[in-house]
DNA sequence: TGCTGTGAACAAGTTCACAGCA
DNA sequence: TGCTGTGAACTTGTTCACAGCA
């Protein structure tokens, strides 16, 4: 299941969300309704890429399918979801409760699934104690002893650049699993002493990092618009 | 400069990122400092990816370096910011201003180089009129007119998802550019009519759409947490 | 017949070895 | 000598044609 393109498991994501769709749709029809089912084509056009691509991606992970149907839209569901690892809870504490911190902990869907934020961590003592979401602020000294009391999973990482390193660095220390990181730089996945670089630490052995970065998505948007793709994605095999 | 790979665009921006670290470094150092200079194996150390690949990359656009000695930093940022079209004045209207909008509209950074917000929108009333970052919400009613009086290249797209196509219409419709997208979902580029998708339209030919999706982010996170990748990404050929 | 499943052809992107200039 | 520049090998990911089941 390593060998599934990373590019497939951001696509997935996609298709999980479109039939979250479908199946509102679908609900409360009868059992023999066709909204109950969906073909690759129909995926395809809803997600921006080709039918082809759709049963690529599927097929990684099984026969999800029914030759001649189509994919029912209950099932293919509960199997992405179980693919995703989104069939289980995860604990998670955000660390960084400026605005962009306070928007991503009230943003709605977040909470969705099983995903719970069980802390807050910040180092300015004027958020400390506040509360957000049902959760009050704690000093991030207090991190490394909380994620191994409540279990902690991952870390939205949402503090300022200059920082990030050393939380992310704590958030290891700590023992989370993964971090989200919201600050524009590239996490080192070691400890990073004055003066240099030093080698990759223990603390960071399976430890994974994934970035979601507004300022490079503005930067990449400008190159694009001045060096468009020459390919305008024409609409491929069906698209339902 | 079309064929150039995506993933090579988005690693541009990281080195464009440590570049303004090392330059800010070398800041005041007289010219003979080594300071001003680069290896690509250093570069790579703090982008996390091998030496190959920095050289392969800034190879795309010209002989950016010196053999022997290694890439100018000041040389190599200005190239960069000229290749990413960093080099221009860049109008952007914000859509959408619950917290996530705001929270985009006052991170730092945002309006380095030369992005400038010009216009800020939303269809909630109790947010019309609010004053953010020295400009003051409109209705998205107006987002039109307005976009082509202040030549507004793009727009950036924080309402929730449910209205995310419609707003993202009015953007391609009003005439801008590209579009940054925050909603989860995928933007189509067409006229989206009830029961069902219709063709390509017109409005949207040549616009971009770049996607900054945290959910997304947080169910990577989940799957790569339970499937973690093979390789752990060890330190390739020189490291500085 | 109509769709999915999937091996094989193809394309894209990455790694590498070494050529080539300061 | 020490680095970058770059064609070629390789690896990864995508497209496709058609086999295979309901």
């Amino acid at each position: 299941m390593s060998d599934v393109p990373t590019a497939a498991i951001s696509r997935l994501v996609t298709y999980l969300r479109i039939l979250e769709g479908l199946e509102r749709d679908a609900e409360g029809k009868p059992p023999t309704d066709p909204a109950h089912w969906v073909k690759s084509g129909a995926l395809a056009a809803h997600a921006g890429v080709t039918a082809f691509q759709v049963r690529k991606d599927l097929n990684y992970f099984g026969r999800l399918g029914t030759r001649g149907t189509g994919y029912n839209v209950h099932v293919l569901r509960r199997e992405l979801l179980r693919v995703l690892g989104l069939n289980q809870t995860w604990n998670v504490v955000i660390v960084g409760l400026g605005r962009l911190g306070q928007a991503i902990t009230n943003y709605p869907g977040a909470t969705d699934y099983q995903f719970q934020y069980v802390g807050l961590f910040d180092t300015n003592p004027a958020l400390i104690g506040t509360r957000f979401h049902h959760l009050t602020v704690q000093h991030t000294d207090e991190l490394a002893a909380f994620v191994q009391e409540q279990q902690v999973d991952m870390g939205f990482l949402a503090v300022p650049p200059e920082h990030a390193q050393e939380a992310a660095q704590a958030l290891a220390s700590a023992g989370v699993k993964g971090i989200l990181n919201f600050a524009p730089i590239v996490i080192q996945p070691r400890t990073l002493e004055r003066n240099g670089i030093h080698e990759l630490s223990e603390e960071w052995r399976g430890v994974i990092v994934e970035n979601v970065d507004f300022l490079a998505g503005m930067k990449r948007l400008t190159f694009y618009i001045r060096n468009p793709p020459l390919k305008d994605a024409a609409t491929p095999e069906d698209t339902e």
